[in-house]
Order: structure tokens, then C-alpha cells, then sequence
DNA sequence: TCCAATAAGTTGCAAAATGCAACCTATCTG
DNA sequence: CAGATAGGTTGCATTTTGCAACTTATTGGA
């Protein structure tokens, strides 16, 4: 299930899809639960463990992200354990959380201040993202701007 | 200034470029306040009216957005206004925004629900934003990980 | 079988962030 | 020089976050 769904409506801004995704996901914790989604952390306890974060908030923001449909709960065979798993709308924020890492690498690291990089299977550093035109060209934020919709 | 000085630190992961980013952006306010510099705005008022924030919240988000390198404060030729303008720093945000907005798109709408769109010089829709590893493949979270740096 | 450890929360209270409304200061305009 | 405009600041109420202790369920081992 998409988001689209949830939350009732106490939107931001209603039509701009920048606030919504802010209004859902825009906080101190729920980007970085996701990055350890998607580096492999899956229990209340790994979560929990690799930020940091209060239990009871971690508990309010793993209800949240399921609710929002960008995780999904189920039961570990284990038994006492849960299972936290991105869907697929979830996994769609990988480009989302890529930029926000590039850009972290580019302005808020000292030029020798050691940090975590990204790389492929083949221990690659990733190529930096940058939205391109439809004629494959980078496009900077001036040429281009937002359009009204009905 | 890139942020690379500034904020003396209390990082959430000292080592994560994603966790820096969300430390210094990663609020209800600052990446609309962004997203706005990005469409033109630049004055304290603009700001204020296009977003409905309080004043209070809005001074310090500007003032902590000039401290980070990602907006420059100067007077404006008008004397009694201040001109926020976006730093290269702050433009390159340009990447995470479009990819928050292109997720926001995909995922935080109804089919049927009116949204805003960000368009080209010539009108026409970007193209979506995607990770691509060295071969120029889309490049899933699943084919990539987090490598540590000493 | 029973008991300690593990997992995933919940609860109460303190601290911090946010929001609102009124107030202040400087500049600009008529 | 008076009113309007711009950009704040201040005090107080509300909301969110954080911490620590407590609770429930399951599980593996003596």
C-alpha cells in the first residue's frame, strides 16, 4: 500500500510533493531508519541499537513508516522477533537517500574528515546523481521551476 | 563557506554523510525554505508568507541555514529589506530536492490528485532520477552498501 | 519444568523544540 | 514627520523528544 492512502490531510502544502514527502518522512529519524533499512537492519533491537534513538520514539516512527506504506511489519519465524522489510515504495527512496548522501560527501565533511561511502558490488564508489534535461544535459535548479497544477 | 567548519559537533553518526545532512536540513522547515530559495524567493517576508511558518522558527532556520553555507544574507538595495540567496552549496541541494519531490510524486499522491510539477525552460517534465552504477544500469539499494573509511 | 535472558514494547516524567501573538526597531514613502 | 513596511525579538503555551524504569511474551538451557 502506497501513502497515499494514510494521513488524513494536515498537509504543509497540499500540492507540493516536496512537503508531503517532508511531512512524512522529513524528521531528526525516520531518513536514517530507512538508511539502516536499507543497509540490512531489520529488528526493533538493530534499529535501535545502530541509531541511538529512544525506544519509545523508535517504537512511534517503525508505526509510522508501516502506516505510511514505506515499511512492512511481519512476524520472524523466530518467533519473538519482528521483521522490518521495506516495500517497494520504500525501496524507491534509495534515490532520495543516494542525493542526500552525495551531498553530505560534497559540503558537510572536512576535506580530510574521514567518512562511510557508498559503493557498488564490485566495491565501486558511485557515480554522483544530478538531474539531467530531457536532452541529457545536468539541469541546475534556475532552468527550471515548479508548475501549478489544477 | 561550505558547512564543512561550522556546527562544532554533536553529529547523530559522525561518519555518515546521510545522518550530517539530516542533522543540518533534516527538520519540518529547512528543505522548504530550500525548495522556496529554488523557486525564487528570497526575503524574510516571502518566506514567511509562502510558507506559514512562525517568525521565531523562520529567523532561526535562515540564521542557521547562512551559518551551514547553504544561504548567504546580504541588504538588498531597498535598504530595509535582506536578500537570502541560495549558495553553490545550497544549489547542489538541487538533486535532493528533485529526488524528494520526484518520491513525493510517485508515492504521496492519489492517482486522481491535483500535485504541482517541476518542469524545464521548455515546459516539458524531467525525466526520474535514478542511481546508476558505473555501467550505466540503475542500481538497486540491495546491489550497493555502505563501506566504512578509516 | 522452570528460570534467566532476549525482544519488543509501554509508561511517567523531564527537557527541548515549536508555535502564537504581541511588541520593538529601523527604514522608506507620501 | 507620520504611517506603512520589513525583519526581527520576547514571553508563554503546546507539542515533540528523550530517558529510565516497568511490562509482556518467547525462548533456550540447566
Amino acid at each position: 500500500m502506497d501513502v497515499t492512502l494514510a494521513a488524513g490531510g494536515a498537509w504543509t502544502d497540499p500540492a507540493c510533493p516536496v512537503a508531503r514527502t517532508v511531512d512524512l518522512i522529513g524528521d531528526r529519524w525516520s531518513l536514517l531508519i530507512i538508511r539502516d533499512a536499507m543497509d540490512g537492519a531489520t529488528t526493533f533491537t538493530e534499529f535501535h541499537q545502530r541509531l541511538g534513538i529512544a525506544r519509545n520514539i523508535l517504537t512511534d516512527r517503525l508505526r509510522k513508516l508501516v502506516e505510511y506504506g514505506i515499511l512492512d511489519k511481519s512476524a520472524a519465524t523466530d518467533g519473538r522477533r519482528h521483521t522490518y522489510r521495506l516495500t517497494e515504495a520504500g525501496q524507491d527512496l534509495f534515490t532520495a537517500v543516494v542525493a542526500l548522501r552525495q551531498w553530505g560527501e560534497r559540503h558537510a565533511f572536512a576535506p580530510d574528515e574521514p567518512h562511510s561511502i557508498l559503493v557498488d558490488d564490485q566495491g565501486r564508489e558511485l557515480p554522483e546523481l544530478h538531474p539531467l534535461g530531457q536532452d541529457g544535459a545536468p539541469l541546475s535548479a534556475e532552468a527550471s521551476h515548479v508548475r501549478k497544477t489544477a
